[in-house]
DNA sequence: AACGTTACCGGTAACGTTGCCGGCAACACG
DNA sequence: CGTGTTGCCGGCAACGTTACCGGTAACGTT
């Protein structure tokens, strides 16, 4: 079924098919009600390649996401697929290792998939307009937040919570139930992370509340995995300097945290309170439950495919939006032992 | 930068280039080293449309997934979309939604995005030849267990693990351990769903080891989801039918389960027993660690591709793959309280 | 009455690639 | 020497669609 047949079928040209498939005027009513009607009965569907090829332009978005095994982004996966869905796009999903550069792999695939626009869910947080220069559609960072600057700012469009004001917000809280030895557990070291935002949070909200900050109580584990949280937090326990809580950059390595406290033999809350950054709907589910920051993250994912569908169409240009997080009390903290109330 | 340039560039015709671009004899080693250093040198990507227009087939591999919520399926697919990624092809993945027809879905994707192949992920285990007509390509069932009958089975490949058993093996070890009261928490009724083949397990255990089955041990959440969990669990444990060990067809309901449980003043695996079926990383971290019979989810994943690309590639035809699941022991089943050693 | 305007429609050239056919050497065989 | 056979290469049509140009009829406008 091409669309020479239903010109046929309804006794016009090809070109009429055409405008009427389109939407395009110049067509009366009778013709065009009759083009569709054939089009609906033979179910035909227009050949996409031979469209991309006159046109040059697909209907392919890209989704470029980092750390898949990651459960908060399994949500905005969900929300970023169904709303590229909506919009008549074809969503084209690649996910990246540490190692890879989700810049290169985005112009990769900009160029043989002929993306109309990508996400970049997870990473790094900033880059500069010569990264940017092989990326040559619209583009949109989705829980980036690209708070160290504005490199290549005139290009970039960002959708996230401010990750150092909701770290900032945890860690407050802790220091106001009066925790003093509060340690960090994060995941990279690399200088752009979402990662290093968060610390960067910490250690500015333990300077607001006066508290000296110690190198020993910050434990890295190398990724977001469970594995690599509880076996850091083991080594926190066990390098012997005191605490009395922690702030956890992400909600999964929270949990792998509170197993890891408890088979050291430390209670949570009562030896150590925990906080994280995420809200999961899962941590509500844990024992203790979970206290921690949520990001709205069906709407950063929808945000994101707006924003991305708005500067592909030609709506308008690049944004930022920084949304609210907003702390989902749990039972995993409580005040330090013996403190005076 | 066209075919056509790289030919001028060479000095030969736009044949020999594509001959030497999809690696076909009839050209001689030098002229291809030569076309092969253009190609290079002037970074030049065919152009897949014109590709897939005149040669009708795309490189295009589609991902139906059905509840995409479940945790279990995100290790899933990663491996789905590494596999696909590797061997060269596209993953245009879609999700549907717990009211809408696979089958339809896989149809109207493999028509409009010139599907090579795809790939079924949750949701039913068995269809019909009838039902199968629609789909034209190649397809795999990954997470299905089509134990019901061999409709269609001519053309259904597969790849899970054997759900009866499964849930029978999960059953039987509460059983053993002297439970006669074992709830069940199921997911839908419907009557080729993966809920249906592990209550079918549990059923069978249950008059292997001669106990009578009780409907009012039989909860349904409706969904993977965690909130239907919670509250059928509640639901169950209102209901004032004694139990004292609990069956859960995944583990992300038996973790929202467990809460409902201590939320009622139960204590797991005290008051009651709680085994499960997935084996998520996750559940190894929870607080009492989950027994649960694990899935080799990252073989289910790499199977399921390469036993779809065999079919596309016309190495083999449909195949069907069992695979084992394993017991992996977790505090959250003990003996039944007063039961005598 | 002549001319411009509008509404509608058809023909045709592209888009970049591959498949098929044919051609031209060089070589082997009888 | 004639007749295949093989290795290598170029020309051309086709894939299904859209953009562009041009054409016709009907309807005003001066």
């Amino acid at each position: 079924m091409t669309i020479k047949d239903i010109a046929r079928l309804c006794g016009v040209s090809v070109s009429t098919v055409s405008r009427v498939i389109n939407d395009r005027p110049d067509v009366s009513p009778a013709v065009r009600a009759a083009v569709l009607e054939a089009v609906r009965k033979s179910n035909y569907i227009p050949n996409n390649s031979a469209r991309v090829l006159v046109s040059s332009s697909s209907d392919a978005v890209g989704l470029v996401v980092r750390g898949l095994s990651n459960p908060f982004y399994s949500d905005i996966i969900k929300v970023i697929g169904r709303s590229i869905d909506e919009a008549g796009y074809t969503m084209v999903m690649q996910q990246i290792g540490s190692r890879e550069d989700e810049i290169q792999c985005g112009a990769v695939m900009e160029r043989e998939k002929k993306l109309r626009g990508i996400v970049f869910l997870g990473g790094r947080s900033d880059y500069t307009a010569e990264e940017l220069r092989p990326i040559t559609v619209p583009f949109v960072c989705c829980s980036y937040d690209n708070s160290f600057g504005s490199l290549g700012a005139d290009r970039l469009s960002t959708v996230s919570i401010d990750d150092g004001q909701t770290a900032y917000s945890a860690v407050s809280r802790l220091c106001a139930l009066g925790h003093r030895r509060i340690a960090a557990l994060v995941s990279e070291t690399d200088d752009r992370s979402i990662s290093e935002l968060r610390y960067r949070g910490y250690l500015r909200a333990l300077a607001d509340h006066g508290v000296e900050p110690d190198p020993a109580l910050v434990a890295c584990a190398g990724s977001f995995g469970l594995e690599d949280a509880y076996r850091a937090t083991r080594e926190l326990v066990a390098g012997g300097a005191g605490f009395s809580a922690m702030f956890i950059i992400a909600d999964a390595m929270a949990i792998a945290a509170v197993k890891a406290l408890e088979d050291c033999g430390r209670e949570v809350p009562r030896d150590c309170s925990v906080i994280a950054v995420d809200g999961l709907p899962l941590s509500q589910y844990i024992h203790p439950t979970l206290t921690t920051m949520c990001q709205p993250s069906e709407r950063m994912g929808a945000e994101s495919v707006r924003i991305l569908l708005d500067m592909i169409e030609g709506r308008s240009g690049n944004r930022r939006l920084v949304l609210e997080s907003e702390l989902r009390g749990g039972a995993s903290v409580a005040p330090p032992r013996g403190a005076a109330d």
